[in-house]
DNA sequence: AAATAAGCGAGACGGTACGTCCTGTCTTATA
DNA sequence: TATAAGACAGGACGTACCGTCTCGCTTATTT
C-alpha cells in the first residue's frame, strides 16, 4: 500500500502544497515522534504540539501535510505494517492450516504493544470521523477481507468448505471473534485460541448425525 | 443494574458528597443534555461545559457526581438500555430460534441512531481508559456474554449443540461478527444477516459427508 | 481618574464578565508583569503570552478583562501617573512661574525611563487604533489641556496674558514643542529648555518697538 | 534625497546583492503594493507576506533589498514627497507670509489620507526602533528643521524677528503644535489654524505695554 | 555565442504568538 | 451544604507571519 498518500485529501479549501518540495527529513521525524509518543502517553494524550516539538518541526509543517492527528497515526500504522494490506494469504492446499497460520499471525500482531496501541488509536478515531473511517475501511479493512475471501474461495473449490458457504460470513466468523476479544479484552489472545476458532468455524457446532 | 452508581467511584481523594442531598432535577437535566449533545455533535465534540450549559447546571455539579465525560455517557447508556444487561435469554426450547431472536434485537438496537451513537462513544473511551474499560466489561459485556452462554448451555444439554462445544467460543462467534460489521461498517446490519449468522454458526462450514 | 475602568468597554459581542468576582491578585500581577516587560523589551516586543507567563496567569484572564495589549498598557500608565490627569495647575499668582513648574515636571516625567517607555507605547498604539486613540484623548489628553487652559484663563484675567489670546493655541504652544522634541529626539529635554519655552511663548518673537 | 538607498544598510552579515541586477519592475511593484495596503489595512496590519503576494514577488526579493517593513514604508514615503526634505523655504521678504505658506502646505499634506497614513506608520516605528528613528531624523526631520531655521535666520537678519531669538525654539514653536494637534487629533488642521499659529508665535502673548 | 552567475517567483521550513476553547479547581452568592 | 454561575491557571487548538532556505527559471554580465 502506498504509505504516504494522505488520507482525505480533498477535504479543505486550502491550496494544496507542492509534494515535490516536501522535506523527507521532516516527514520521517514527524512519523517517528508520533510513534514514540503513541507508545509513551497513548493516542488520546498525544498532541500535535508535542509531535511537532519532539520532531523539531513547526506545527504548520504537520498541518500542511496531514489534516488531523488521526491521519498522522494512519501513516505511522501503514509504515509499521509495511503495506501488507490485501496481500494474498498463503495457500499450502490445506485451508484449515493456512487459516490457523494467518490468525496466529494476527494474534501476534495484536499482542505487540506498539501495534496494539496504534490499532486502538485507529479504532477510536474510526468511531468519530466518518470520512476517516471510510478511508481506512477502503484501504485496509476491505483489502484484507478480500484476501481472506480469496483463500476461502480456493478452499471451497477444493472441496474443503461447504459449496454453498457465504464467504463474507465466513470471513467475518474468523476475524470478528478475534477482534471482539481484543477490543473488549474478554479473554486471552493466544495461538491456541486462534486454532480453536478456525476449527470451530470449519467444523460447525451442530451435533453430527 | 443500578443505573446511577458512578463508575470508578474511588478514583479521587476528594471527600465523597452526600448522595441524599443530590438534586434529582440536576441529574436528569445532565443526562438529557448529554444525550442530546451526543446526537448533535458526536462524542468527541461533546464537552463538559456544553453539557453544563445546556442542562442549566454548574460544572461543579457534574464533576461532583461523575469522574469523567465517559462515565456520564455510561449513565446515558444504561438509562437507554433500561438495565437489561445480564438478563436471561428467551428459552422456547428451540436454540436456533432463540438466538435469531436475540441477534435480531441486537441488530435493531445498533440500527437505532441514539444507541449507535452512545455505543460508539463507549467504544471510543474503552480504548483509551483502562479503568473505564474494566468497569464496562464487568458490568455490561461479561453479564451479557454469560447470559448467552447460559442459553447455549441449555441448548447443548438439550442436544441442539455439539456436546464438546466451547461455549465461550460459540458466544463470540455469535456476537463478534455482528460487532465487527457494525464497528467497521463493512456491510448492512439486517435481520437476514442475523439469521444467516446463527445458521452458519450452528451448521458449520465443513462439507457434510 | 478611575484607573481600572476598561477602555473600549462595549466593543465585542462577548458577554461581560462580572467585576465583583474579579481577582485583585491577578489584576495586580498582570499590570506588574506588563510594566516590567515594557521596560525590558519595549512595547512592540511585549506579548500577551509573556505577560501571562510572567504574571503566572492564564491568557484568558487577560483577554477577559482587557481587549488588547494597548489597553493593558493604558492601565499600567494610569497606575503610574496615579490618575493626575486633569488636576488643576498650581496657581501662585505668577503665570510664568507656574507654567515653568508644570513644564519642568513634564520634562522630568518624560526623562523617567519607565514613563518614557510607557508613553511611547501609547503613542505607537494611538496611531493604529482609532477607538483607542479617542479613549486616550478623551481621558488623558483633553483633561490635561483643559487644566492648562484654566490656568491660562486665570492668568489672562489677571492681566498676565494678552486679552485676546486664543487659549487653545497657547496651550499647544507650550506642550507641542516639548512633545515634538521628545518624540523625534531632536534635542535634549531639560529644565532650561522648559524655562526658555515658557519665556519665548509669553514674550513673543517680534522685535519690540 | 536619494529615494531608494535602503535604511540601515550595514545591519546584517549577508553579502550585499548587486544593485545593477536589481529588477526595477519588482521594486515598483513592491512600493505600490505597500502603499495600497497601507491605505487598506493600516501600517500595523500590513505584512511582508501580503506585500509580496500583492506585488507578485517572492518574499526574498523584499528581504534582499529592505531590512524591515518600516524601511519599505520609508521608501514609499520618500517616493510620495519626491525628496523635498531640506529644500529651502520660499523667501519673499515677508517672514510671516512665508511661514504661513509653509505651514499651510504642511497642513495640506497631513490632510491627505495617503500622506497621513504613511506618516503615522513612520511615527509608530520611530518609537520602537531606535536605529530607524535616527536614520529618519537625520534624513528627514533635521534637514527640514534646518531649512526652517535658515529662513528664520534671514528674517532675523532682516529685523523681522527679535535679535536674540533662539532659532531652534522658534522652529519647534512652529512645527510642534501642528504635529501635536495632528498626532493627538485634538483639533482641526486648517489653513486658518496655520495662520493663527504663525501670528501668535511671532506676536507673542504678553500684553503690550 | 556560450558559460556562468545572480536575481527572480514560489513556497516549504523551524519558529513565535495569536486569540479561542476546554479542562478541572476554586470562589462567590443564593436557597 | 448543595447548587448555579463563573473566574481562575493551564494547556492545546489551528492560523498567520516571521525571516531563512532551497528549488527551477530567466536574465545579465563575463569569457
Amino acid at each position: 500500500m502506498a504509505e504516504s498518500t494522505p488520507l482525505e485529501e480533498s477535504r479543505s479549501p486550502r491550496r494544496a502544497p507542492d509534494p515535490r518540495r516536501r522535506s523527507e527529513r521532516a516527514r520521517r521525524a514527524i512519523l517517528d515522534a508520533a510513534s514514540e509518543l503513541l507508545g509513551e502517553v497513548g493516542y488520546s494524550k498525544v498532541t500535535i504540539e508535542a509531535i511537532a516539538a519532539r520532531a523539531g518541526v513547526g506545527k504548520q509543517t504537520i498541518y500542511r501535510w496531514w489534516p488531523s492527528k488521526a491521519s498522522v497515526v494512519f501513516d505511522v500504522f501503514t509504515a509499521l505494517t509495511g503495506g501488507t494490506a490485501g496481500e494474498p494469504l498463503p495457500d499450502t492446499g490445506d485451508l484449515a492450516d493456512d487459516l490457523r497460520t494467518v490468525l496466529r499471525a494476527t494474534v501476534d500482531e495484536l499482542n505487540d504493544p506498539e501495534m496494539d496501541r496504534t490499532t486502538r488509536a485507529f479504532t477510536t478515531e474510526l468511531q468519530n470521523d466518518t470520512a476517516f473511517a471510510e478511508a481506512v475501511t477502503e484501504r485496509l479493512v476491505r483489502p484484507n477481507m478480500e484476501a481472506i475471501k480469496e483463500r476461502l474461495r480456493a478452499g471451497r473449490d477444493a472441496g474443503q468448505l461447504a459449496p454453498g458457504a457465504d464467504l463474507d460470513i465466513v470471513a467475518e466468523l474468523l476475524t470478528g471473534p478475534l477482534h471482539h476479544r481484543w477490543m473488549l479484552r474478554t479473554g486471552p489472545l493466544t495461538h491456541a485460541y486462534a486454532d480453536e476458532l478456525v476449527d470451530t468455524v470449519l467444523t460447525g457446532l451442530a451435533p453430527r448425525g
